[in-house]
DNA sequence: TGAATATAGGACTATTTTAGTCCACATTCG
DNA sequence: CGAATGTGGACTAAAATAGTCCTATATTCA
């Protein structure tokens, strides 16, 4: 229902403790430990997170992951796109000419350019931002995109 | 994967066919052959939408579809409320205290704001401008979201 | 070198959601 | 009455999601 899957949500999570322990590194049981969240969940998130490379990794005795950036340098756009592929709020958004209706579609165009424009508001906001609720940033104004040329991204 | 169902994407070129013919009533079969969806589901679609209110039905032989109010007057968050429900980005904005990592949960409440300023957008577009793509209208802006007080509706 | 600790990668299953179809009923008109 | 049209709900099949588990690989340290 437009909505991120519970991963994406518990992967912020996971990324706000990692942010919250910074400048060591943090094993999976620990940060499961912090978060409640079950062991092997956290484990597939951060694997995920690790292959998109938002998180880094040390294998053996003394390893763990730790951000692979400050916690300002990762965006909500970012982790959803780790999590969840190709950002698209339709199907027909994630690129032109996928649906077969499109040529008698007369909004999937408004709905692209919508798309395009709250995506460019998530890439706005970063963890930090999730994680402390303290700082201003500009918004996704969905008129104008609808008025503007080039389609989302 | 922060997207709308197919329903709801169908949904709107099912409320963009009746604004195009408004003035009189489209039966379901007329809506299904303008945009080549299938007539069970245009039906679905049009009975959930009746029901939310958008638009108005007339039984009997003349009888058929119209829109319930202007175009001008429809928004995009209503017919995302009609066709998927709750308007809730993650399962946790859709509720305070619905969630019972809540307490351990450092970014609830920087989603549910997030959410509010993304539907507010939403609300914002009218299904005439999804339709027309034509005029200009404000954006969410989620960095001021994060800072002010009240989460999303 | 070998044991212990961690991550890496992927297979797998159960559950939930979504999409789509169908049928029996109600209403209106001629 | 009977044909056209919406109403309501049940139902099925397909797909996505959540969560678990197993085996392999890397690192550290005794």
């Amino acid at each position: 229902m437009l909505r991120m899957s519970k991963l994406t949500d518990y992967g912020t999570m996971v990324l706000a403790q990692l942010a919250a322990t910074e400048g060591s590194l943090a094993t999976c049981s620990a940060v499961a430990e912090a978060t409640r969240l079950g062991q092997p969940t956290v484990s597939k998130l951060l694997k995920l997170l690790a292959r998109a490379g938002l998180v880094v990794s040390e294998r053996g005795v003394q390893g763990g992951y730790a951000l692979a950036r400050s916690a300002d340098a990762i965006s909500a756009a970012e982790i959803i796109d780790a999590l969840e592929g190709p950002f698209a709020i339709t199907e027909c958004s994630a690129a032109a000419g996928t649906c077969d209706l499109e040529s008698h579609c007369r909004v999937a165009t408004a709905w692209q350019r919508i798309n395009g424009s709250i995506r460019r508001s998530l890439e706005s906001v970063s963890l930090a931002d999730l994680q402390m609720q303290a700082e201003p940033l500009p918004p996704p104004d969905l008129k104008r995109a609808l008025t503007k040329s080039a389609a989302a991204t």
